[in-house]
RNA sequence: GGCCCAGUAGUUCAGUUGGUUAGAAUGCCAGCCUGUCACGCUGGAGGUCGACGGUUCGAGCCCGUUCUGGGUCGCCA
């Protein structure tokens, strides 16, 4: 028999194994010579279990075994034995019982490795990508991609059991305006033309519904070459799905089903249907953000109308201005921030562009407060009951325009959870926030662009707002929010041609422009386009968010680092003349 | 593009006010050791202090530039 095959893994031997003959492959995870006695801590994906060498036995055998160093692949043959009583192992699975070797080859040898395997790592990020092999082979990284399978598994079971079918789109497609940017491939056949790598396959999968599959999904890798962050790299997976003839609703009631049988098969908890909706409104005004963390209070509050006339211009200058002045109480935290601290917040909320941070502390000693003075009483008592305040309490401050309230006290509040444990990380913050405006006005290019897509259709009670006030106009556009991570998020799509048209008008891109950007979806949408709707969810974000990770470079079997390059393979690399020469291109000189 | 943090044996780190030969733990190598599981004991090897330049009699340490990694703002329909 080769000496490679074998009969068990180690993870799965136990007490019911004693006196079977095993053979075993694997990495040696340890070694520990005792002189007449040596064991070996074999591991392989399931599990370690140790082999255990005697020199009396087989005085060769042990000399064969001395030889073998950590991470050396090898094979072993031997019977099960039960381990002493005083020789059991209780923090190992298989601390019950060992092989009792009279076999062993060593396959293949191994350098020392230049990070450990283990699970309790620390090392730097650097090394761990470099050596990203050695890396997975770690029982905790390991976990992550069987859980990740699972979640694969379960999503292609659920919906081919709910009637949709997987269609795969191309990789090399159109670039298309609006959005991100686009990763380009050059053409060699079609010099000076370029492919670009999808974004999403957005536009595919509408067409698909032209050609009616009625119900599609697809787990599929999308492309967008914006710089990186902690849950964001270049190359990342969606689960993309779309249906024809439905409403949100129904979009909705599909993804939440899958979310139940995830939570229940990943983590064993079950989460109670229909999930809680919020309206984007109603988000950014008691969290800040639209996508809120609901897992924990320290809500946003508004002072507007009691600080409206105040003479402290800070705040009547921001409401004058068409501003807001909004506030969180953090309910028994004032006593636990030092002045410094909380002078560290307020270069915090300054990265949100908040002016100033603005504090309430009520101490046993009474009020103590920067602001205090430029108050009125009666604004004091005003600000007192609407916060609930108590001694004890801090409350934070902001006045300035909507959006740097909204950021900065909406991160603010993040910061003091975080600060203060107030995450009970057992609970599952799973919402939709809906209502999205459709549109938002884009400061630079001085003009309006589509918060979703281009193909979003408004909701039907707004339609007429389309010509009056467009930034008032509601999309049918929901996102699913965990954990205050957006995890996805979708729309009904237009499917009225007039309705496109007053978009594409709205957006700024005549009917030419609109043909040569859109065309072949325009064109599809000609010859008979059923009302549609889908949504995506980011699959890297939901399996660290399963995984309890908050890196998504943990997730990803080769990521990139925050330079979007791969530190194993050194991607990107410079191509060669000839490979240029084939494409035409020439690179013009750094100043 | 901006801001912040880190970079010293294979690895994780320490390194005083700028001063002789840069240390510890762990890993590695060798010897001893028959119930270990963080095995133990003895000995040994191992350094471009990220790179370049400057200040200085003298730089791991001070200054400048730069590279790499991380976090973040902008960006991400």
């Amino acid at each position: 028999m080769a000496k490679y095959k074998r009969t068990h893994m180690c993870g799965e031997l136990s007490l019911n194994n004693l006196g079977e003959e095993v053979s075993l492959t694997g990495w040696v995870q340890k070694s520990r010579d005792l002189g007449g006695l040596l064991f070996i801590d074999l591991r392989d994906r399931t599990g370690i279990l140790q082999v255990v060498f005697n020199k009396d036995i087989d005085p060769q055998l042990f000399e064969i075994a001395q030889k073998v160093r950590g991470e050396y692949v090898i094979h072993v043959s031997g019977k099960i034995g039960a381990r002493a009583e005083n020789a059991i192992n209780k923090r190992m699975k298989t601390g019950y019982i060992e092989v009792l070797a009279n076999d062993l080859t060593i396959i293949s040898k191994a350098e020392t490795p230049p990070i450990y395997i283990e699970d309790d790592l620390n090392v730097s990020e650097n090394l761990r990508l470099k050596y990203r092999y050695l890396d997975l082979r770690r029982p905790v990284m390991q976990n992550i991609f069987f859980v990740r399978h699972r979640v694969n598994k379960l999503i292609r079971d659920y919906f081919d059991k709910n009637g949709f079918i997987e269609v795969e789109t191309p990789v090399l497609t159109k670039t298309t305006p609006e959005g991100a940017r686009d990763y380009l491939v050059p053409s060699r056949v079609q010099p000076g033309k370029f492919y670009a790598l999808p974004q999403s396959p957005q536009l595919f999968k509408q067409i698909l519904m032209v050609s009616g599959f009625d119900k599609y999904y697809q787990i599929v890798k999308c492309f967008r070459d914006e710089d990186l962050r902690a849950d964001r790299q270049p190359e990342f997976t969606q689960l993309d799905m779309e249906m024809s003839f439905v409403d949100a609703d129904d979009v909705m009631n599909i993804i939440e089903g899958l979310m139940k049988d995830v939570f229940i098969s990943i983590k064993n908890q079950d989460i109670s249907l229909p999930l809680p909706r919020m309206t984007y409104k109603e988000a950014m005004e008691r969290y800040g953000s639209d996508k809120p963390d609901v897992r924990f209070g320290l809500e946003l509050k508004d002072l507007s109308d009691i600080l409206k006339d105040s003479e402290f211009k800070v705040f009547s200058d921001a409401l004058k201005n068409g501003g807001c002045v909004k506030a969180i109480n953090a309910e028994g935290c004032g006593g636990k921030l030092s002045r410094k601290e909380i002078d560290a917040l307020g270069e915090f909320v300054k990265t949100y562009r908040a002016k100033g941070l603005a504090w309430m502390n009520f101490t046993e000693e009474g009020l103590k407060s920067p602001i205090a003075k430029f108050l009125k009483e009666e604004e004091i008592s005003s600000i007192i009951e609407r916060m609930n305040a108590k001694t004890g309490d801090i409350i934070f401050i902001v006045a300035d325009n909507k959006k740097v309230v909204y950021d900065s006290l909406g991160q603010l509040r993040l910061e003091l959870a975080r600060k203060f444990n107030l995450i009970d990380e057992n609970k599952i913050g799973l919402l939709w926030v809906t209502e999205f405006p459709l549109l938002e006005y884009d400061e630079e290019e001085k003009r309006y662009v589509a918060m979703h897509h281009p193909f979003t259709s408004p909701m039907d009670e707004d339609i007429e707002l389309l010509d009056t006030e467009p930034l008032n106009v509601r999309a049918k556009a929901y996102d699913i929010v965990l954990n205050g991570y957006e995890l996805g998020g979708g729309s009904i799509r237009i499917h009225d041609s007039e309705i496109q048209q007053k978009m594409f008008n709205l957006l700024g891109f005549s009917k030419e422009e609109a043909w040569k950007k859109f065309g072949f979806l325009l064109e599809a949408f000609k010859y008979g386009t059923p009302p549609h709707g889908g949504l995506a969810i980011g699959m890297d974000r939901l399996i660290m968010l399963l995984t309890g990770t908050d890196n998504i470079r943990d997730v990803i079997a080769f990521p990139k680092t925050q330079s979007a390059s791969c530190l194993m393979t050194d991607a990107p690399s410079i191509a060669d003349e000839k490979q240029l020469a084939e494409l035409k291109l020439k690179f013009e000189k750094e100043e």
